[in-house]
DNA sequence: ACATCTACCTAAAGGCTTTAGGCAAAAGGT
DNA sequence: ACCTTTTGCCTAAAGCCTTTAGGTAGATGT
C-alpha cells in the first residue's frame, strides 16, 4: 500500500483548496481526510487539531495576499497603486473565497504578529506614499483604506450587491475614484 | 417538576446573549441547552436544527439593529445623522459583538430580503437626502458607507488597530470627517 | 542488511446533532 | 371540578466529528 506523501505544508493547501471550494467555515479535519483519501487519525500528525489547521490556512491566505499586493504595487504610485492594491484583494477574495475568510479568521495577537499581517499594513501605508498627508492622518488614511478594502469586499462576497443596479464592478471602481479624490484632498481637523 | 417556560422568541434571544459572551462562531445546540438547564433535544421543539437557530439569531440582531439606527437618524441629517447612524453600528458591535458578528451571517437571499437588511439599505441612502448626490452616484455612495461602516467595525472588532497609536476612536472620528467631506465633494466621473 | 524515521493505520472514548416516542404540566372548555 | 388538548420537556439511540493511544509498514540512511 503506497502512501500519500503528506506533510504539513501539502495538508494545509490541501485545505485551503478545499476552503475554496466547500466554505472556510465548513472546513473540518474528518472532510479533509476524505478529500486526501487518509484516514482521519493521519492527519493529525501534521497538524495539532481542528484549530490549528484553520489558523494554518489562514496564515498561508495572507501571505500568499501580501506576495500578490508586494508584486501590484512594485513599480506604480499613487492613483495606479492605489488600485492596483485594492484589486488585488478584491480579485483574490473572488477567485479564493475560502482562502480570503480565512485570511478574516481571528489570531491570537502572537500568531498575527508573527504572520504576514504587519506586511499588508506597511503597504497600505506605502500607497500614501503618493499623497500628501502627515501622521496622524497617514495612520487614520490607513485605516480608511483597510476598511474599505475589506468591507467592500466582504459585503460583495456576500451577495449584498447582488441584484440591484447598477453592478458592483462599477461601484468599486467609482469607490476607488473617490478614494483617490479624498486622499488628495484630505479635511482638515 | 416545573417548566421552563420556553419558546422559539425566548430561545433565540438567550442564544443572543449567549453569543456576545461565548461568541457566535461557538454556538452550538448544546451549549445553549446547557445555558437554559434544559435537555438539548427540548431545544429542537423550539428551533428546527442548529442553522435555524443561528439565522434566528442573525435576524433578530438586524432587527435590533435596524430599530437603532432608525432611532438614531430621525430627525437629523447631514454630518450629524452620517455620525449617528455609524455609531450605531460600531456601538453595537462593541456591546453585542456576538450579536453583531451573526448580523454578518450569510443568509439565502429569501430571508435576507425577509430581514431587516434592506432597511438598512434604506437608512443608509435616507443619509444621503442631505447631500448633493445623483443616481448612479447615490448608490455607489450607499456602498461606500456600508463598506466602511462594516469594514472598520470589524477590523476593530478583531483587534486590528489595537496596540498602536493614535487610538482608535480618533481614527473613527478622523473617518467620519473625511467621509464627510467626501460626500460633499464627489468626484465627477 | 540494518536500524530508524515517519506516514499511515485501527481502536476507542467523548461530544454535538438530530429524530422518535413518551409523559406530565398547563390551558381551555363544559 | 373534570376532561381533553396542547405543549414543553424528557429518555433513548443513531450518526458524525474530534482527539488520543498504540501499532505496522514503507521510506531513508549507514
Amino acid at each position: 500500500m503506497t502512501r500519500a506523501g503528506l506533510n504539513t505544508q501539502r495538508v494545509t493547501e490541501a485545505g485551503a483548496d478545499l476552503a475554496d471550494e466547500i466554505g472556510f467555515t465548513q472546513i473540518t479535519v474528518s472532510e479533509l481526510a476524505r478529500r486526501l483519501d487518509v484516514k482521519v487519525a493521519s492527519l493529525y500528525s501534521h497538524v495539532r487539531n481542528s484549530e490549528d489547521l484553520k489558523v494554518r490556512i489562514a496564515l498561508l491566505a495572507l501571505e500568499e495576499l501580501a506576495d500578490r499586493a508586494a508584486d501590484a504595487i512594485a513599480g506604480r504610485a499613487g492613483k495606479d497603486a492605489l488600485i492596483a492594491l485594492a484589486n488585488v484583494y478584491r480579485d483574490y477574495a473572488r477567485a479564493h473565497p475560502g482562502r480570503y475568510t480565512a485570511a478574516q479568521y481571528r489570531l491570537d495577537p502572537q500568531t498575527a504578529a508573527a504572520g504576514a499581517g504587519p506586511r499588508h499594513a506597511r503597504m497600505t501605508r506605502a500607497i500614501l506614499r503618493g499623497y500628501d498627508l502627515q501622521e496622524p492622518d497617514r495612520t487614520h488614511a490607513v485605516r480608511l483604506l483597510g476598511s474599505v478594502f475589506h468591507g467592500y469586499t466582504s459585503l460583495e462576497m456576500g451577495g449584498g450587491f447582488d441584484h440591484s443596479a447598477p453592478d458592483s464592478d462599477q461601484s468599486w471602481s467609482r469607490t476607488l475614484d473617490a478614494l483617490d479624490a479624498l486622499l488628495r484632498h484630505w479635511p482638515r481637523p
